[in-house]
DNA sequence: AGGACATGCAGAAGT
DNA sequence: CTTCTGCATGTCCTC
């Protein structure tokens, strides 16, 4: 505030701020692009358009959807175009909820801030970064204005655009409104209320679930649904006005009758009535496809042929199980199986890699005090209601309302706590088809589900299930219901980390109806789980090439090392389905950067923190090179490194990061409350929700990463240890390696290591880093 | 001299 | 009483 007003030392000071603040945008954005040297404005801004359109699409729930793969982008803090972000996203779609254009044009700027960082994702990102801050406390952040006084003068002259944490907060209240609401319906049911059709001579309720039921033993109580239905209809009374807008005429109903006739062979009705959509999803969905009438009349063809082509699908299937020729589903079984196989690698798209469509890559996730992180194997997401905050993941993107860590509420990306899905739980789990197809995609992600441009064609193409099944070598399995429900399940997911719901992604797809699952169905699938998931760990334990480095590691716990075994059996999931997991670190600071799967590398302390990100990065960048390393599936950016001192190891559970690097790689903080970041363990591929946040200090700031006391923990990391944060320049994520120093003396641990370095090495040839070389040093 | 950061410590919150 | 949270201060390092 002094400076507010200012004397003149204070102008000075302003003045030298704002230079440096200049200057470091600069910095920074040089940063990024040697980082991201894909990553132009342009890029930026065009990826901002798909964004976009998706949400438009997507509508306001779909803020809470996972950007996880997004990929990083430079860093241009002021680019902030909330014409861009704020306009598109709430232009040409349904109404912007509760919160008024001028929030959400606060909320747009804030967004294009935090989509320079990694793994952001535009629109939640946003939300996220700065909700999280006002979910935390209410009075607390309500009083933030209070708060900015000396820091504020840093604050302000840093950041130009500040978010009103309160405006956020409201934004968040009502997407957890709307969540809540089950904004879902049966799509042709949808229809029909919308006047397209009557259903009720159509349609029979009981083939509502027909797949549960016979797949699952699961039962899907139609109260349940006409609950879902009646409230939707309540939800969508105020929505009057805006639907008699879209009273589709007679045209729709004759599009449908003729579909109607053409198919009635081949698609009965509850094929038909096996389809859900979210209303605002229609609507908005019209909207993109042209709006009113038109649109309407194209998104109903849209979703026929969808329906069409899949039932088909679907029948080619069972015509080939039945006549003893491999179906895909049992294929995809088999490879799950067999993650580590070639034939897995061969059948799977290449990059199938589900971890870049966690929701966990939100690092937006919050968690004030997330519970011990006794966790399912896998990447889990608390619940960021749990800890009374709320962002998402992406501020980045998927920024959500998730947290991670610990807590049991999970938010399982894609597949369920066993890594081996069923068959006919890969076929319902629509986020997997999503993942595929957002992984044959360019980025944006988003891509997922823009019908924006042409209803069958362009920038359909990626979402296109004919499409999709067609080009695909091995034909995708059967979307059945997924065309229209994955969008639903990403709701549904986003709808778990709001509601902690324990249910794990088996039950995501299904979590609507999960909840009213029968004890028996439910101990089916557990039992089933359970069988799987043993088997996989044998499996595991046989082939991968990171049990040795685990059974070798030095850990004095014992939890850890469970863990471990948990989290690497399910790593091939993470990791690229490719035989030896390459992973490249392309901005690796030292030589124990070298990123293995397993735990922290024992090495010796050949730290020189301060070396500077981009030189190893260009360092990395010639050795992969030289090395013929192609870009890994799994690139690795590396943000900072922090030797740890004793009181980052103490039990204040936090840790002090490098200024410089804190600011120029790590999302700018717009409140000292900092934000929440999910952190997955290279070693272990868990998801830590740490916090990100910063403490006013004379006139700069400190920055911290808190909640670190059970990852300092679990890999038993002490003073003189360091810890190393990345980013997953695919998924976005961040990503943080616990590196223990070797102790001198410890001969033989130095000896596992080198041994367990060299198999791990000797399985991933291309990209041997100096960590081995380190170790044999040290043993020699 | 000024900045970065390690850590001490006071007050708040929790048990 | 213990733990958590947040700030202030002392020390070290860089310019």
């Amino acid at each position: 505030m002094k400076t507010m007003h200012g004397d003149g030392t204070e102008q000075n000071h302003q003045e030298n701020e704002e230079k440096y603040d200049e200057d470091d945008r600069r910095r920074r954005r040089d940063m990024y692009e040697q980082i991201n040297p894909s990553n132009n404005y342009e890029n930026t801004m065009d990826w901002e358009d798909e964004v976009i359109g998706a949400e438009d699409l997507l509508h306001v729930d779909d803020t809470l959807m996972s950007y996880g793969d997004f990929p990083p982008l430079p860093d241009f803090p002021c680019i902030s175009s909330p014409s861009s972000s704020s306009k598109s996203c709430y232009s040409s779609s349904a109404p912007p909820p509760t919160s008024s254009v001028s929030q959400r044009q606060h909320h747009g700027s804030v967004t294009c801030r935090n989509n320079s960082f990694p793994s952001s994702s535009a629109t939640s990102s946003a939300s996220s970064s700065a909700s999280w801050a006002v979910g935390k406390s209410d009075h607390k952040e309500h009083s933030a204005v209070d708060e900015k006084t000396k820091n504020q003068e840093y604050h302000e002259n840093r950041y130009g655009n500040l978010l009103s944490t309160t405006d956020s907060m409201e934004i968040q209240q009502d997407e957890l409104n709307r969540l809540e609401s089950g904004d879902c319906m049966d799509v042709m049911e949808g229809f029909g209320e919308i006047g397209l059709f009557d259903t009720d001579d159509i349609w029979d309720p009981s083939c509502l679930f027909p797949y549960e039921e016979e797949e699952e033993g699961f039962h899907q109580p139609k109260e349940d649904h006409k609950c879902l239905v009646d409230r939707e209809t309540v939800d969508n009374d105020n929505d009057g006005d805006q639907e008699k807008n879209n009273k589709p005429s007679e045209d729709l109903a004759l599009v449908f009758l003729e579909w109607l006739k053409s198919n009635k062979e081949t698609i009965s009705a509850e094929d038909l009535r096996s389809i859900k959509l979210k209303r605002s999803t229609i609507e908005c969905a019209a909207k993109r496809l042209g709006g009113g009438k038109e649109g309407m009349k194209q998104l109903l063809k849209l979703i026929l042929e969808w329906v069409q082509n899949n039932h088909l699908q679907k029948k080619r299937l069972k015509e080939g199980q039945a006549s003893s020729f491999p179906s895909y589903s049992s294929q995809q079984q088999h490879q799950n199986c067999n993650p580590n196989s070639h034939e897995f690698s061969s059948f799977t798209p290449p990059e199938s890699n589900p971890a870049c469509f966690v929701p966990t890559a939100n690092p937006w996730n919050v968690s004030r005090n997330p519970p011990p992180p006794v966790v399912p194997p896998s990447t889990y997401v608390s619940d960021p209601m749990t800890s009374g905050l709320a962002v998402y993941p992406p501020p980045p993107p998927p920024p959500m309302h998730g947290f991670i860590n610990g807590d049991p509420s999970v938010l399982v990306p894609h597949f369920n706590q066993s890594p081996y899905p069923s068959s006919e739980e890969y076929m319902f789990d629509a986020s997997s088809h999503l993942q595929n197809w957002a992984h044959h995609q360019p980025p944006p992600p988003t891509h997922h589900f823009s019908l924006s441009s042409h209803p069958y064609g362009a920038s359909y193409h990626h979402q296109d299930p004919h499409a999709h099944h067609l080009q695909q070598p091995p034909p995708p399995p059967p979307l059945s219901r997924s065309f229209l429900n994955y969008h639903q399940n990403q709701y549904q997911s986003c709808h778990q980390m709001f509601q902690g719901s324990n249910t794990t992604t088996s039950d995501g797809s299904l979590i609507r109806l999960g909840s009213s699952a029968t004890k028996e169905a439910r101990k089916k699938r557990m039992a089933r789980q359970r069988k799987i998931f043993s088997h996989h760990q044998r499996h595991a334990q046989n082939n991968h090439q990171t049990t040795d480095l685990q059974q070798t590691r030095v850990s004095n716990d014992t939890t850890t090392t469970h863990h471990q075994t948990l989290n690497n059996s399910a790593n091939w999931v993470f990791w690229s389905p490719s035989p030896p997991p390459p992973i490249t670190v392309c901005g690796s600071l030292s030589p124990m950067m070298m990123v293995s799967e397993g735990r922290p590398l024992t090495v010796d302390p050949p730290l020189q923190p301060t070396q500077s990100p981009p030189n190893y990065h260009k360092h990395i960048n010639m050795e992969n090179r030289r090395q013929g390393c192609k870009p890994a599936e799994k690139n690795l950016k590396f943000l900072l490194q922090k030797v740890l001192k004793q009181s980052d190891v103490g039990n204040l559970g936090r840790i002090v990061l490098p200024k410089k690097e804190a600011e120029t790689y790590l999302p700018e903080l717009e409140a000292r409350d900092g934000i929440s970041i999910a952190m997955e363990d290279i070693g272990t591929s868990r998801v830590w929700n740490m916090r990100y946040r910063f403490w006013p200090n004379n006139k700069s700031r400190m920055y911290l990463l808190e909640n670190t006391g059970d990852f300092v923990r679990s890999n038993g990391l002490q003073e003189g240890d360091f810890i190393v944060i990345y980013s997953d320049i695919k998924c976005g994520k961040f990503m943080i390696r616990g590196v223990k120093v070797r102790q001198p003396g410890s001969k033989s641990e130095a000896k596992k290591s080198a041994k367990a370095n060299r198999n791990l090495h000797a399985n991933s040839p291309m990209c041997e880093g100096p960590s081995a070389s380190m170790i044999k040093q040290a043993v020699a």
